[in-house]
DNA sequence: CATGAATGAGGTTTCATTCAT
DNA sequence: TATGAATGAAACCTCATTCAT
């Protein structure tokens, strides 16, 4: 699904694969300086090539942002799709952990790209907005079905999924937003264990049950 | 402790108060543009001033968004200091409701500075940086001595505290971050109580008491 | 009858003035380069300001040419004006003699605009193009209007008006265009004189009269 | 009478035929779009050729312009050369309407050339510029040579032969330059035949004659 | 003290030209 | 011989900052 930006060079096959390099060493540049502070130049060096040279692979600047943000976006979606797949062999409690891990560990793999897309949002053009809402939109979608499945099993008591499912996917989020704070005080394995029981814990069954 | 920025004015008082004027219009449209895209010269109309006449009060575009961030920083945290300092009358629980209440209203009432704040933070300079930081660890350490009161009562369980009291700052900011999402699903009102909740249960000494 | 031209400065009567200016600058330097070799900055300098003061009073590169196209055709077109209103107290022939003479004096006084509207027409914008077209074809009126006199009169005896109009507007035209043969040929007195009696012996009536 | 332009190919038949095919392809393109604004790269695909293997034939940009205005020029003046050569046979007159016949319909049929040649002459360099100038010259020279021989015949009575030759190729040109006003007023047939009687009554010895 | 005209550094983008394949 | 990917100079334009009025 290759987006229809304007390019120099008609070799399909080296566009992805310089599109693919692009839009890898501009998530760096763009994390640690920002979409308006990062120049054109400064994304070029980064990939290793002349600004004019970029120029073929790309349109305009708001292009590089896209491609960083598609690229990213893709590679992120793929990380977690798998583990809601799992189907009905284990109890959503256990598919609540899984999803939660795959998710914080594809945030902490991809550190940048998601400092990038959500923090640049409103720098970003419409066009790359949608597709990081959409995106996230579609994981929503997904933790609320398994919540719903989760208490109509009985192992969940929740007053509103919707924002439960937000917030659960907001404990991702911010492994990566408040990195600072966390990476001093706890490693990722114990963030996610944490994290998980408090979350699971506020949604358990069992204490109202009783 | 007024910061050492260098100005054309003499007159102390005129200085204080034309920039108590100039952080209350900035933050508008820092809020709406974001630092790098909005100009001194935006700025400077939001003020109803001349651009060289922000520079009277003003050594640089950075000190306008340092101006912010105190102003901002300021007005807010007062907007909870007095929740905690409520004394011992009343349990932890309860602490903890009015406090992620007053924090939330207080966010609620200053959205478009949270969104500078943070949004903008890798753009603001080290010095406003920091002091952003500060007020949070602030309001992070009264959190934490609160939550240490809870346990010692026997009123809460918390495995981690530094984290839990971390995800109560989040409560809040998550209104401004979100708001494309939460005020399209639930009011203020219902924010506050079903988050509290959440967190309540999730640091409830109960269910693992008996 | 300003055009909207998006500027920066507010002051109207320094807006009109600075940009008569340019207008006056401006022409010099495309006339020598050419509107796409002529830079931004050569302009600038031409107008003995930076390049960024230049853009204070225009919005971009072609509304440089727009004003020049604007401030020449109204110069010029004023030249003219006057003459064919002088009335019927003269004859037609009298009148298409001060016509041309007027004409081609007020182009040999604008040379520099004459080359730069004419040459460059390709490459202005459709708005200064429009403009250009415009006051040429006010000009091929009022020569038609004359003609179409003189042949009533019996003055003249011409097969095709719009084209003899369209001759004599050329007549001038060329001064400016090929002066490159004509400077070192005759006067401009001689030019005028010449080719006027050669446009009058090639519609005078007098010859097919008899 | 090949110029020294830098090639790479040693071929010297391969380099003729490939130059020919790139004037005539180059010509099409700068007419349309303009020296400056045609880019090497339009050119190339015109000439249904990598911009690479342009440059095999051909040292420069500008190389190009010189290539296409030598091309060009040979072309026209050979559409003509015949006229004036048709000897002392016929009149001067008749030959002065086959000269300005033959002329106006070598530039109908090579507008494009005549356009780029003509409207972009301050773009070319001085080379080409020159050669274009030499060419009008020759063919000024011819007409001069005509008009003295018609005069020395008592055909034609004329004040300043060359100015009248000057206007004589003046008047093939302006069907290239208006076309925008010819072309919607009348044919390429009445053009000529109207213009020419035009010109031929103003030089005609009778009227003064009698 | 207030103003806004002036400046020029620096950002994005284009394109003539080269050179490895 | 033919190609087109790579390059970097240079173009247009913006805007933080200064300073004369």
């Amino acid at each position: 699904m290759q987006r229809a930006i304007r390019t120099y060079s008609k070799d399909e096959s080296l566009v992805s694969l310089r599109r693919a390099h692009i839009a890898r060493c501009a998530a760096r540049v763009l994390a640690s300086k920002g979409h308006d502070r990062a120049t054109v130049r400064d994304i070029a060096e980064a990939c290793a090539m002349g600004a004019g040279t970029l120029y073929h692979y790309v349109g305009s600047k708001s292009d590089i942002a896209y491609l960083v943000a598609e690229h990213g976006m893709t590679e992120i979606s793929n990380s977690w799709k798998k583990v809601f797949s799992e189907g009905d062999s284990i109890t959503a409690t256990e598919v609540v952990r899984r999803a939660i891990r795959a998710q914080t560990e594809a945030v902490d793999s991809h550190q940048d790209l998601i400092l990038v897309l959500y923090r640049e949002m409103a720098r970003l053009d419409s066009r790359s907005r949608r597709l990081v809402l959409e995106t996230e939109m579609e994981l929503a979608a997904a933790y609320e079905k398994l919540l719903t499945r989760g208490c109509d099993a009985g192992e969940f008591s929740i007053q509103d999924i919707p924002m439960t499912a937000h917030n659960m996917l907001v404990v991702a989020h911010m492994w990566a937003f408040r990195r600072w704070f966390f990476r001093r005080h706890c490693t990722l394995e114990e963030y996610m264990t944490r994290e998980t029981e408090m979350i699971l814990k506020s949604i358990s069954a069992e204490s109202s049950k009783e």
